[in-house]
DNA sequence: TTTAGCACTCTTCCTTTTTGATTGCTAAAC
DNA sequence: GTTTAGCAATCAAAAAGGAAGAGTGCTAAA
């Protein structure tokens, strides 16, 4: 546990350090925020803070910038709670109002409104199949020879894929899918699309193998498909100071542009509502200049993807949780 | 014209400075290209390149530069045909191998081998829905509420859209939808799914507006929506020693994040098969020091979206002319 | 326990100097 | 007439030096 005054001076140097990404010194800490001791005081906790390995030196006659155990304690102890204005909520407000007809868009459009609201890079994906369960399945006759099919799960989300063919498909056939598909599948999990069904529907009808496959690989392919990564306000990141650096900018660049790392960052974790990673708290070497902040996107309960943050250390991680929760309070339906 | 010793000179400056990115002396020039004359001819020949603008100095003791100029004149006149490896034809080869079902998919997998083989940011964008006809429209029940409209266009492409009622939608209603709407558009240009459409539904049948507005906002949206902007290998911009430079590495991050411009830059001008934008050749200020290439991606003569390259103005021109030039033989089928 | 005072450290910024690459010109050579 | 060797002039980039100033840690007094 760590003394009230002591919290108080962490607390003013990661503020500060926020706003103005220079080292710290006691002496501006003394001026801006009335603690009421000298500089030389906040120098003597600031020496013990620094035993504690919650604050760093650059050299030795430097100010201090918070390490990630510090940003860590400032997380989990010291956040300021709500910090977002009447007017960001309006505009939140303003652009979840957007009428859409797909989940993924509404996704996208929190997405881009954290990015706007905060000033970071965001990103976002969309939910894990396999905790899904199928609704419907429908397939339509496009042509002759190819078909579509559309899978419509318990959480809305709508899946549709194109599946081509070698022979003329008749719309008798069509039909028949459509009819097993649906005895078989309803209220069952997406990856259920397997094996037994292809066998099932090869033996009880005189299908040829020429149109199971196609259609049985195209399902398997769509139910098993990376969900889209939506990127936005990758130019945002130029504006802070830290990526004055190219070596940081080129990081952060590369970072971006490997949808693996990024998708492994959107998929990991969910212990709580709003899940904070500083620095080397992410075992990926790459991240360690860098820190996320992703969310769930909840409706009712269910869940429709996650949406993230991904900026320097040195984030306003007050603004960007408070923004974040009164996001995830809109989707989830108030 | 020029004389036979200033193309080669020229040449010769143009490759070096593409391969080193740094300004050209007349001394490498002797020393690395048997051109057989000394460098001070070089230097005179160099002084009258400068004249008739098709090169520059930094400064008035450094090497010389191409200008914008000089690289037009070197795409026009100098360009290495069949720049491309044994190998590079082969990789090419085993990617458009792939099997795809939809036609996006393809283009995707032809930008992202284009970036991979000459190691530049590649992007692409679908075909504008106003020159492709209906081939044939489906409406799609999903649960009771919701339907998904699919449009099978005359170059194969499919859109879909999903619309959702606030009241139930019967099977019958669809028949009816599925009916009017392939007999009225059938080889019509998609942008004719419009007004008099609509009055022609709501006039015919006795269709609440409930049910028909909806779907024509949605086919309206559908079609007009511009299509997906894909884009490929924005980190390899931060190889090259030009995005040394913060100024324009954000420039490069604010161009390429920024959908209007590139979408812009993809749907203009198609005088050729290939098209070479060099710097200031656009009229956008933004683009002043990069060179766009573009092609078209066609098969058998139907326009399937536009596939392109963004670069410094020191980009290999005869290797991205080259590849391209070969991937768009290939996707065109042989 | 707090704080004033001060020597010490180290970065940052500015100026100056050095170095070296490259040019343009001149005059000789071909 | 064209080409080339030779060389002074130019200028960026790197290196070196020096001054300024911000900030610390420690000591000793309050």
């Amino acid at each position: 546990m760590l003394e009230e005054r002591k919290k108080k001076i962490l607390q003013a140097i990661i503020d500060e350090y926020i706003n103005t990404a220079e080292p710290v010194s006691s002496g501006v800490i003394e001026k801006n925020y009335r603690l009421g001791c000298s500089s030389a005081t906040i120098r003597n906790e600031m020496v013990e803070l620094e035993k504690i390995g919650y604050l760093e030196k650059p050299h030795t006659s430097s100010g201090r910038v918070p390490s990630a155990k510090g940003y860590r304690f400032y997380v989990d102890e010291l956040i300021k709670e709500d910090d977002i204005s009447l007017q960001e909520i309006k505009y939140i407000q303003s652009k979840l109002e957007t009428k859409v007809n797909e989940i993924e868009e509404l996704t996208q459009i929190a997405t881009s409104t954290l990015s706007e609201v905060t000033h970071y890079t965001s990103v976002s994906i969309g939910p894990r199949a396999n905790f899904q369960n199928i609704e419907e399945v429908k397939f339509v006759l496009l042509g002759t020879r190819m078909l579509m099919a559309v899978i419509l799960t318990d959480t809305g989300i709508v899946k549709e894929t194109i599946i081509k063919f070698d022979e003329d498909i008749t719309e008798e056939q069509v039909n028949t899918l459509n009819f097993i598909f649906n005895n078989k599948l309803k209220g069952k999990p997406l990856d259920e699309i397997d094996k037994p069904l292809e066998e099932y529907i090869f033996s009880e009808m005189n299908y040829s193998l020429n149109v199971i496959k196609p259609i049985m690989q195209q399902l398997d392919r769509v139910i098993n498909e990376e969900s889209k990564l939506y990127l936005e306000g990758a130019n945002k990141a130029f504006e802070l100071p830290e990526f004055k650096s190219l070596e940081v900018a080129r990081n952060f660049i590369n970072l971006i542009d490997t949808k693996e790392v990024v998708r492994d960052l959107l998929n990991t974790g969910f212990a709580k509502d709003i899940n904070v990673y500083i620095g080397d708290e992410n075992e990926n070497e790459q991240l360690k200049d860098f820190s996320i902040i992703t969310f769930k996107h909840r409706y009712q309960d269910k869940d429709l993807g996650t949406i993230g943050i991904i900026g320097p250390k040195r984030m306003d991680y007050s603004k960007v949780i408070s923004v974040m929760k009164y996001i995830s309070k809109k989707l989830n339906g108030q």
